[in-house]
DNA sequence: TGCCGAGTTTAGACGGGTCTAACCCTAAAG
DNA sequence: CTTTAGGGTTAGACCCGTCTAAACTCGGCA
């Protein structure tokens, strides 16, 4: 049996290695965790002792099989909580991924069953997200850009908005960013703010490179000039 | 702010002063948290220096009015996620128990008001157990009986079937005893033995005086002979 | 009144998860 | 090839919740 805290670190280096595809160091999961690298170290030892990740001292870890099926079932309770919570219990998209950190740990198969049933076994969350499936096969990873990469003038349809923190996915659904909607990329500036038109908002958006490379792209709606 | 093994124990003290509305002694304590005494003990130091509980060595605690808010919180968070987990994932009485005290302690404030919301406030759980009202003031505790305290042939109605055992429980259920439905007292044995006939059923039941006991009645339905 | 047994508390240990301080490895720069 | 800065690991401490073993208290009974 596994303790939450175990849980959260699986699911913290199954995330940073979706990001970054190469070995996790000590003070990714200690900054995404919000904890002391010792701390991390330590906890790297245990998961070690249970092969729940391959590691190479001083040079990072990454997950085995088994860690990553751990991390894929804690997704999968994530991003399930968050499509319920939106469709069920009127909550706003920017507000459930806090709320679902706080169950993701504490439901059972069977909650998790019902709740996908309930949706109706749903692909993404209302992020966009993709849901791991039920037998917690690890997904392709899909082919995508963020709006960051695309040249100006391209049309594109955004297919997930990766970002975590309330406010920003507030001021990004006002301004008519979110799954599913065109955007027109007007504008990359030498600093990489990302300027777009979407087709849900009057006026233009400008969003930072840190806030544009969360805004995924599955493909371009129309080929680059 | 409080663990969640300290919302245990309060909880679990609150209970214990509901059936017995006496002081709680350690071993009652540590009986129905699976814990040994001196586990239990050490626990009621921390409590008691929040001041949660009012403590007298050797005889046992009772709840102060903040441990009793706290209490009381956790209960209305339990009961509630009974009520959804049967109204809207369709899950059977006997088996939102031990879900509900999984997800108890991880709920936000929010998320307890908009469960509330979607049941229409409602003021008991599956079982007829009382939910707590959202400005946690301690409920008058409401007159009522075991049918075993009742003389045979006397009609009752079922308010509240105060069990946790999923297989108690559903045993009950197949035999007609859940809130609502009428009890005819047929017999009640020396050694505690009640047998009754349910409106819902077509044969009669027999209860052992331990399984009776959890059997409430808020009122006669006829006055006794 | 004094003893005894049931039950409670104290003492001390342990594993989990965290921290700070100190030490050490790696890789890049000269 | 050597140095060094940055980051990782080790060492050791702490709090939490738990345990077992031992000491103690209470209340009933002789």
């Amino acid at each position: 049996m596994l303790s939450d805290v175990m849980e959260d670190y699986l699911k913290a280096i199954y995330q940073l290695q979706r990001e970054t595809d190469d070995r996790i160091k000590t003070s990714e999961i200690a900054d995404e965790l919000d904890v002391t690298s010792p701390t991390v170290t330590s906890m790297l030892d245990k998961l070690e002792d249970r092969e729940l990740v391959d590691r190479e001292k001083y040079r990072g870890v990454t997950l085995t099989d088994e860690g990553e099926t751990v991390a894929l079932e804690i997704v999968r309770h994530h991003r399930l909580l968050e499509a319920y919570l939106t469709e069920h219990l009127d909550y706003d998209w920017s507000e459930v991924h806090a709320e679902a950190d706080r169950l993701e740990h504490h439901i059972s198969e069977d909650f998790e069953a019902r709740v996908a049933d309930a949706l109706g076994e749903p692909e993404v969350d209302p992020h966009g997200s993709p849901i791991p499936s039920a037998d917690l096969e690890p997904p392709t990873r899909p082919e995508g850009k963020s709006i960051a990469e695309f040249e100006e003038g391209t049309v594109v349809t955004v297919a997930e908005v990766a970002d975590r923190d309330p406010e920003v996915l507030s001021y990004l659904a006002e301004h008519g960013v979110e799954p599913g909607v065109e955007l027109e990329i007007i504008e990359i500036a030498p600093f990489g703010m990302v300027t777009a038109r979407s087709s849900e908002a009057d006026d233009p958006v400008s969003l930072p490179e840190s806030v544009a490379s969360h805004v995924w792209v599955a493909a371009p709606a129309e080929p680059e000039p």
